[in-house]
DNA sequence: CTGTTAGCGCATTCAC
DNA sequence: GTGAATGCGCTAACAG
């Protein structure tokens, strides 16, 4: 038995279908003081849920919000996501979910199928890729963005506008990824004196490029030579990988009389930090007294470690609250507090280790 | 300029709005060799894009899998949001996500969403409750599920079904919460002389009820007399609570020349085990030489965790994986491949610390 | 203030 | 194999 409709509603109200709707939504005014009664009677009776796709049709307006993601999974996203929920949720709005595992085919994809949807807006979260044998699906991805934008619909996009997108309608949440990742450098220069390495993800991501640009420039800027780069996967196991290598190093070239770390690390996000202090520590070395390690973003759930890792804390939530409201054309309020973040040093790069 | 439409495809590739449909999405057989092409043509030129609240409506089905969690950013959550994901993916559906705190208020708030939707099934996760002040809630929450489910929709729900729904069409995974803490305290108590006691959520929650009362059986299946249970909020705050709580009983009483843990905790989730360590180490206690430790779940961004924390891992992405191939009436195939989990004992319940 | 008439964009009976 | 109607459930102009 399917779902009882607003006609039924009616006829047993003994209105018609407009009276109905204008009573059961929000209309205008709500009619007839008595006969507003009776309807909401009617409706509560036959247990009326009013159909969203057909009210979506008629008014052309979905309600919904689509949200692009590489991994819901990844704690990164899921704060974001967090964030995204609560102001849909504010503006009477549910999100549509979609992941990509980062690959701008996917990304078109999702794109595609929000607006077969009718989402009233979409949100992109996740690092954009220049590397080239991502060019031609980002040209495809950023057209379809266009297409959408053109109908209509509007975007928001964390961190970087997707490469080549160019109509109307997107709004982008600029992160300080770079200036940050300097101040980083910065403080950290400030105590060490050890050769420093950064742990980056894959050449062309725009988020790791530029974080590592910051650091170095950082770097320089404290008179410094550049930092090596190591590129790996932007994830956890990324940052294993690249930890095992690092360890391997220090461990054939340490001098055993020194009581300073023989590296200072910096991985481009937090949570590749934790996959390299894995790594570090399965072979024997201790973080900071072998090597200092910082990361990038300030993930909650990894605040409890030990040693506490040394980031750059990022109002995630936040972040992802303002590509939507943005994304809804809700900004004037809101862009005048643009999103920053803060140097936070921790254990995880002290030089006196106790 | 809204969208192109289906009849103005139809129109440029000279047929009707029938052909067009039958060509552009799957019939039963796609028509003309021929005219199916000059239709695609027409199409790509005009960037037709289906609209999808027209073909729900037509065809009364919404390609739309409703999912309802406490909280995204919850690694709980997010990592069964990322079975739920992979699995309505396969299926080519999407994922509408609600998120509710957890009270059953807000559960039926998405569960109505969702039916005005018309979603093709739902999946529930996160612990009910059998708090008396959520009885009315509860109650509210299962009329409109079982309403939801009478219009023919599907549910598949993670642990306990919702208390009081009777309907057809749920499928509930069931997780062996119970066995599987049995088996953990059977696994410590082996090991373990000290006083146990349980850090739990809020009585009345049937995820961390059922965990105490399988902990509690293990340890008297070892002959051990049941253990203190501290009732406080489900998350890290909690955890940290109860933990400045132990530390002070623990440094209050504790008995200088002892060698030996003076208490063995379990966290009934991670989060909150975590939570209890942070308190135990900024009280200057050590894990596990003053305190052993275990949590449940096997949070995967907690696993490099030092000391690691013992704990049940539960396959969580595979839970909403399953979660979701039930509601969708695919359970038969991998019915009989039940959720189970698995003691891990790891260094934060180790009897000899270094 | 309420009822009538048209679509919204598409899928699907039917005839041809 | 293809085209012409009809309806999915609702909203929004209209008219009354």
């Amino acid at each position: 038995m399917a779902a009882s409709t607003l006609a039924e509603v009616a006829r047993l109200a003994g209105v018609s279908p407009a009276t109905a709707s204008r009573v059961l939504n929000g209309s205008a005014r709500t009619p007839g003081p008595e006969i507003a009664e009776r309807v909401k009677e009617a409706a509560r009776s036959l247990g009326y849920i009013p159909n969203a796709q057909a009210q979506g049709l008629a008014r052309s307006s979905s309600g919904l919000i689509g949200l692009v993601v590489h991994d819901i999974a990844d704690p990164y996203f899921s704060t974001i996501a967090r964030g995204v929920q609560s102001a849909a949720r504010e503006h009477q709005k549910m999100v549509l979910l979609a992941t990509t595992s980062g690959t701008p085919a996917d990304e078109q994809a999702a794109v595609g199928a929000f607006a077969a949807r009718r989402a009233d807006s979409i949100v992109i979260v996740g690092s954009r890729s220049t590397r080239p044998q991502d060019a031609k699906d980002n040209q495809e991805l950023a057209a379809e963005l266009d297409r959408y934008c053109s109908n209509g619909g509007k975007v928001g996009i964390v961190g970087h506008p997707v490469v080549g997108a160019s109509a109307d309608g997107y709004h982008v949440v600029p992160v300080p990824n770079e200036e940050l990742a300097t101040e980083l450098a910065r403080a950290l220069a400030a105590e060490h004196t050890a050769k420093f390495v950064i742990i980056a993800g894959p050449d062309g991501l725009l988020t790791s490029d530029d974080r590592i640009r910051g650091f170095q420039r950082g770097l320089l800027a404290a008179g410094l030579p550049e930092a090596e780069v190591i590129h790996t996967g932007f994830d956890r196991a990324g940052g294993y990988q690249a930890g095992l290598e690092i360890a391997g190093r220090i461990k054939s070239s340490q001098d055993p009389a020194s009581n300073q770390p023989a590296a200072c690390l910096f991985a481009v996000n937090d949570v590749m930090a934790i996959g390299a202090v894995a790594a570090l520590r399965e072979q024997g070395l201790s973080i900071p007294r072998d090597a200092a390690i910082a990361g990038f973003d300030d993930i909650e759930t990894l605040r409890d470690f030990r040693p506490a890792l040394t980031t750059v804390s990022l109002p995630l939530e936040d972040i992802g609250r303002l590509a939507t409201l943005g994304s809804l054309g809700w900004s004037e309020t809101d862009n005048a507090m643009p999103v920053t973040g803060v140097v936070t040093l921790r254990r995880s790069t002290e030089t006196v280790p106790t």
